[in-house]
DNA sequence: AGCACGCCGACT
DNA sequence: GTCGGCGTGCTC
């Protein structure tokens, strides 16, 4: 009698090793109903692990008895369909890491730890007939319910646990109460619309002609793949071009993921969502928890929901009925992963849609210059929305020499006219500074000494708040200092301008007026960004002044005044990507003004004014710089006419990373052929940071199958030098930051 | 990445 | 005499 050979499970792990690892098949289940992506329980080292089943083979490199059995299956279906598995094979191919890890980033926390499925949706609440006709100044004697109440007043239609949670820690109470009088009532959440018609809540805006021609064009590509880069200026009505072409992907019964940079950020869009569409929508992004996440991971792959608006890692959830993939404001770097398994979702989307036959759009005022070469190369389609939808009149930008003019805490005199004029007219101001704290630089005035990080190459920035100096880099922070460690008598003073800094001026100029401030340090606490921007629209606040996070997608209608107060800083930069970022910065933070039928006006104070990049954007507009930059980047032979790939390597100390390139430099003489060029290996522009020293090597190539060919011998083959396991070390294909 | 094994310093 | 420092090696 023949005896069947063993079955050998060839699983991924998640851990850092470029291999599979092989297990025997658990006895007495059918093999045939276990197909790759089922996730295993195994025996790994002294513990268990989670894995994931890749292929299930006769044949082992190991002998059988040292294999050991998995211990059971988790799954009876795999989680992931057969194409998204796929995906993210060529995922750690592509991105050349280990790919347990990366099928790991696929799915939620939950799951990754082995837990079995839980679908039940959260609660969600709405108000009753009575809640909607009662006036809740009925609830004035109990300010907590009135305030919850108004929350659902002026709210789309339901909120949920997660809603509420967002906005408020302790509001379990006040609607508990408001539910016993009458006002609100819990729902089942219903994920699909009792009637499949009635998707749509309230009916779509009329379109002007480009709006209506780019809706045409995905429209008329349902169905099949294509790329599409939606250029459209602030106002122009990206937003509603989305909207009505998720309408025909839902009439069709299909699913949309849609991704943002940051939702936390954009909480209108969210909104706009649950006004237009009847339909529920699942949310994932870091804010929520683990268990939110898996409800909404599950239900997008049961198909219990149809819509997906999430963050980076939400690229990868599985899609029951995958119709369409929406990338918003596609040029902001947070769509790269910066540690780890270092993906950018916007890529991997376009691989995505290509593998799935569906359309996938790029949105973005800024397109970056790759995705505008791709529209040269003919790979992506331009849909370009060039108007401002209804009224709403550009705003005006211009340069403003700061050069031998006075000048108070970066605020020049004439910027303080503009401001009191703008003010007069009980218009809001917006000032952009992206550094928080008070000063980047605490300085000696006897002996010059200066507040370093320790553990960083960085000096630490002075924070009055809370009388911290603070390391920007690593996090550490120390009390400030009132005397000088060095001299013991000198002075100690600020140098340099940060938002704290700023705002204090602000005080003294305009005493009379309300000004906020937005950083990460000033909204830490939950809710207190949505706080401000109540107070913005509502004008009670007369001056915002705030970092990044204010070039990020709010409707400031009432600004007509936007600064930008250092733009010189971002001009000199060794990063070949600073200008182009710096662009869009400036046309972002731009887009917030003169929303409405005011007309806005731009400043940006510069010590350059003569600056090419700065004159061609202001009198020619981004898409002329990016054709200079596109130019520039062609000349030097840089992304996207190149590929580049850096290796970042991180040790205690400076000579193991040195024994490491040495042996690394052998390695390439014998894989690279002197095919693709190598430059380095240098230390970080910041050489030390957190108490480790950084060094880097990049590789550059003009055909990136080169590139590949080389990285693919390579990077197994620095997994098992000696030299590299006393150092930690990290591959970063097409990186968006030098540093 | 974890986790254990393993060989040299300051403590009951 | 032991507890524990983190260098090194392995995980099917």
């Amino acid at each position: 009698m023949m005896t069947t050979p063993p079955m050998i499970f060839k699983v991924a792990l998640p851990v850092p090793l470029y291999r599979l690892f092989d297990y025997l098949a658990p006895e007495g289940v059918n093999l045939d109903m276990i197909k790759p992506g089922v996730r295993l329980e195994v025996p790994f080292g002294k513990g268990k692990k989670t894995a994931f089943l890749i292929e299930i083979s006769t044949h082992s490199d190991l002998s059988i008895d040292k294999l050991k059995p998995v211990l059971r299956i988790l799954d009876d279906k795999s989680l992931l369909s057969a194409k998204e598995l796929r995906l993210l094979q060529w995922a750690s191919h592509y991105y050349h890491h280990p790919l347990g890890e990366v099928i790991s980033t696929a799915f939620p926390t939950a799951l990754r730890q082995g837990k079995a499925l839980a679908v039940k949706a959260e609660k969600r609440y709405t108000l009753t007939e009575l809640g909607q006709t009662t006036d809740s100044n009925t609830l004035k004697r109990s300010p907590k319910q009135q305030s919850v109440f108004d929350k659902f007043q002026s709210s789309a239609h339901y909120l949920s646990d997660t809603d509420l949670s967002a906005w408020n820690n302790n509001w379990r109470t006040a609607v508990n109460e408001l539910i016993t009088k009458g006002l609100i009532k819990a729902e089942l959440t219903e994920t699909k619309p009792s009637n499949p018609k009635a998707i749509i809540r309230n009916t779509p805006l009329t379109c002007n002609p480009q709006q209506q021609q780019a809706i045409d064009r995905v429209y008329n590509s349902l169905g099949q793949f294509g790329v599409f880069l939606l250029e459209g200026v602030t106002g122009s009505g990206k937003t509603e071009v989305y909207l009505q072409i998720i309408q025909a992907v839902l009439e069709r019964g299909q699913q949309v993921l849609i991704l943002v940079p940051e939702i936390t950020l954009t909480p209108q869009l969210e909104e706009r969502f649950k006004q237009r569409f009847a339909v529920s929508i699942a949310l994932s992004h870091s804010k929520l928890t683990d268990k939110q996440r898996q409800i909404s991971w599950l239900q997008m792959q049961q198909g219990a929901c149809s819509i997906m608006l999430g963050t980076r890692s939400a690229l990868f959830t599985p899609l029951k009925k995958p119709g369409l993939i929406i990338l918003d404001e596609e040029h902001d770097t947070s769509f790269k992963q910066q540690e780890g398994f270092r993906f950018s979702a916007r890529d991997i989307a376009v691989v995505r849609a290509k593998l799935l036959h569906i359309p996938v759009i790029l949105g973005s005022a800024t397109p970056s210059l790759e995705s505008l070469y791709n529209v040269e190369k003919q790979r992506y389609q331009l849909l370009h929305l060039p108007e401002r939808a209804g009224s709403a009149i550009a705003p005006h930008v211009y340069l403003m020499d700061i050069r031998n003019k006075r000048i108070q805490d970066g605020l020049s005199e004439a910027l303080v006219t503009e401001m009191h004029k703008t003010l007069a007219k009980k218009e809001q101001v917006l000032l952009f500074l992206n550094r928080r704290g008070f000063a980047p630089t605490l300085i000696c005035h006897s002996c010059g000494w200066v507040a370093r990080c320790q553990r960083c190459d960085a000096n630490m920035v002075i924070h009055y708040d809370d009388a911290q100096l603070k390391c920007h880099h690593c996090g550490q922070e120390h009390t400030l200092l009132r005397q000088c460690p060095a001299c013991k008598t000198g002075e100690l003073t600020p140098l340099g301008l940060g938002t704290e800094r700023v705002e204090k001026t602000l005080a003294n100029l305009f005493k009379d007026k309300i000004s906020v401030r937005l950083d990460r340090d000033s909204t830490q606490r939950k809710g207190t960004l949505e706080n401000y921007l109540n107070q913005i629209n509502s004008g009670q606040v007369d001056i915002i002044l705030g970092t990044q996070m204010l070039a990020k997608g709010h409707h400031f209608p009432n600004v007509t005044l936007v600064a930008i107060l250092d733009v010189d800083s971002g001009l000199f930069s060794i990063d070949f990507h600073a200008a182009e970022k710096l662009a869009q910065m400036i046309v972002q933070v731009s887009g917030r003004a003169g929303r409405a039928e005011k007309p806005g006006q731009v400043i940006l104070q510069t010590r350059q004014p003569e600056h090419p990049l700065l004159v061609t954007l202001i009198k020619q507009g981004y898409r002329q710089f990016a054709a200079t930059a596109l130019q520039e980047r062609k000349t030097a032979a840089l992304p996207p006419f190149s590929y580049q790939a850096l290796l970042r390597v991180q040790a205690v100390d400076t000579d193991k990373p040195q024994q490491f390139f040495e042996a690394l430099t052998g390695l390439i003489a014998k894989h690279n052929h002197g095919l693709t060029q190598i430059l380095g290996p240098v230390s970080a522009p910041m050489a030390k940071r957190a108490g480790l020293y950084r060094f880097q090597l990049l590789f550059q190539n003009p055909k990136r199958q080169e590139l590949h060919a080389l990285l693919d011998t390579l990077i197994p083959a620095i997994s098992l030098l000696k030299q590299a396991k006393k150092i930690r070390w990290s591959l970063d294909v097409d990186p968006v930051d030098l540093y």
